[in-house]
DNA sequence: CATGAATGAGAGTTCATTCAT
DNA sequence: GATGAATGAACTCTCATTCAT
């Protein structure tokens, strides 16, 4: 474990030579940059000067990566959507106990993931500029929604198959247990964001641990009829 | 009902003269024009001229009623953040029937004149630019978050006390109830509203309801243990 | 002739109302100025900036008229191709006398009309920048060109028609009356226009008229074997 | 002929091995790729990248050898205004026979030296832009524009001097006989580079040979009064 | 020598705002 | 009140030039 025991070489070339290694790293650097201002400001309210300020270059070193401030939001929003869903998909394949735990096990993931981290704030970009390029509704709609939305059908799907939940329908539980999570990310990067905004919860892992838990006690199978 | 039987002065005007509209209409013309453009295209992307055209008058009549782009916005985000909040509050203290059905009726009403109207754009547009005007949070809080919150916590209560529904975290069970419902709202103005978009569904009552009975379920006071 | 009497009448409002009746004017004013600017520097050397403030506006206004650079550089070249050889061909077509006076003629008139005017420049322009526009090659070739030479064309065959010419290759005879004159255009606008820059001629009409009597001698019909 | 026994430098790198120029041979190289570029595309619209891609260099190397852009440029017209004219008034100072066939002499070798090379170029680079440029109209006129007409004038002295032509204004005879192979020069490199354009003709040396002829004729010494 | 990443002044273009009519 | 011509600050994008490697 080298990686932990020493700062990774790219923080030591940042902090020696500006001007030296620092081109492979440079695209992650201004898309990072990117998403933050992004998210921050608004896509049309973010100047490219923003984008290169954060990431501590010049306006035109942003135009040696990305041809233009349309290409980099769509590479923001590419690069923020990978990786993620995979992972859920083979944990579930590979999970053996009572589903209602592999769900908390899957949001809590996914939270930690993502939640709480910048890609969060892609969802707020998502919302506002998909109507402003419509490919991304395709690319969003191909790449995130429709693997997201199988992996929790999946998930039910095997609950029921196992006996532990109830017939629901499928996929209003699907977007009844992802819905609150989602505007969770909303909220912190919108009005929860704001001094003045409010909070929807102090401790976002409780809130989402409970959310699920109202969820599978909906998902419960009557042990006796719910109307005597 | 006299909202019926005066018709207001907006569809009169428009019926009547294009050209003899009253100016009392103008105020109302404008701000419906500028919340579909700004919920469209955003607020940044949106130009004064497209707020104009979409009134059907010149860019300058705009500032005739508000002094700035910024001022349009806030007064867009007023004028749609009102009502619907008192109006829930009142049925609930005359309703007499099980909570439950109290709760399907809120809902399919703030569905019916909020979600299926083009009110349901503020959501959008808060989200978006509640940071770049940041007294918008504050407004926001207090106007709409606020009250909404109370209302649904006083109905979850009402279950509670009338011993319908077992003890459930108030807050949360409050979010896990709206948050769909708002998520249904900005997804129609975003992914819903791109010809590649997806669905969530192809029926929102339906899916509000079964929504609402998947958290009744889950509310449930259990007649019997859940683990034997 | 109200014309020569007073001045006119968008001058007048020039000196008066600076923002008043000028819309109509403006197109033609910025199609000057943008002329006079892009004969001067060049079309790739040339600002909005100075177009604009030539004109005596603000960039900004440039583009109330052209939606770009390159349409009003289109404009400037369509707007001076125009007119001037329908003219010649109806003089052509009407005169009575000997061939010679008559080339005489029209050579005169089109320096009058084209060279001495800022039209002259125009050429200029075309060579400079039809390869970076191809469809004003085209345009050039059909609307100019063309035309052009089929009416040097016409009169060299009037002249050997009635006698007053030998046969001669009758393109390259036109190309050998009208090169110099573009030359002189070209010249007037490049070197010419230097502090520094030499002279042709201090008397462009004559030299004109020399041009033409060296061909129109190389053009006569020999009275006697020219080699006895 | 030592041109053909030593083989230009130039000619041997291209043949030889394209890393292992030697560095004299670049500034060659890079001139030709400037001229070439330039003349394309014109002075400002042509980038340094263009110059340095052409050249098979990249961008820094270019500032190697040339110290900007406007240095670049003016190494281009320097180094394609030399030689011509002195190889002229040394052929015209030894010729011998008739001085209509010494000047179908010097027009051939003019246009094979420089209007079928990349230097015909050049009369277009300093239209366009001698007028950014102001110390190129004394450098050209110096250097190309007096020698050249010295030359021509010297030659047409020559044939009134011997009887062969009969007086006439001696300027403007040069520039009658100059022009339209200037003219030639330009087109080449405007209008008649675009697959729209048109063609002046499509055999160059002959029209040359037609135009002087046609001079010629119009120098002739009348052998009987033209109008008897 | 040669490279090409980086810079930043500058150009084309847009658009909120103004104001004479 | 209503218009729309005009403005100019601000933004995206370009490119001559520099310089560490």
């Amino acid at each position: 474990m080298p990686r932990t025991l020493h700062p990774s070489s790219a923080t030591l070339a940042a902090a020696d030579a500006p001007r030296r290694r620092r081109k492979d790293a440079r695209p992650q650097e201004l898309l990072d940059a990117a998403l933050e201002m992004f998210v921050e400001k608004g896509f049309a309210a973010t100047k490219m000067d923003d984008v290169a300020a954060r990431a501590g270059v010049s306006k035109g070193t942003v135009y040696l990566y990305f041809p233009s401030k349309e290409e980099l939001l769509k590479a923001v929003i590419r690069h923020n959507l990978s990786l993620t869903i995979a992972e859920g998909d083979d944990v579930l394949s590979r999970y053996d106990g009572p589903t209602s735990e592999l769900l908390h096990l899957l949001a809590r993931r996914w939270w930690e993931r993502v939640g709480e981290t910048a890609a969060a704030g892609i969802f707020k970009l998502i919302i506002t500029e998909v109507r402003n390029f419509p490919d991304l509704a395709e690319f969003y709609a191909a790449e995130v929604i429709e693997p997201g939305r199988a992996l929790i059908v999946k998930l039910l799907q095997r609950g029921i198959d196992r006996g532990e939940f109830r017939q629901v329908h499928l996929l209003d539980t699907a977007h009844a247990l992802i819905f609150p999570m989602l505007m969770l990310c909303l909220h912190k990067h919108s009005v929860g964001a704001c001094p003045a905004g409010d909070e929807v919860t102090a401790d976002p892992r409780a809130f989402i641990d409970r959310h699920i838990d109202l969820v599978l006690h909906g998902l419960q199978r009557p042990t006796t009829p719910l109307t005597p």
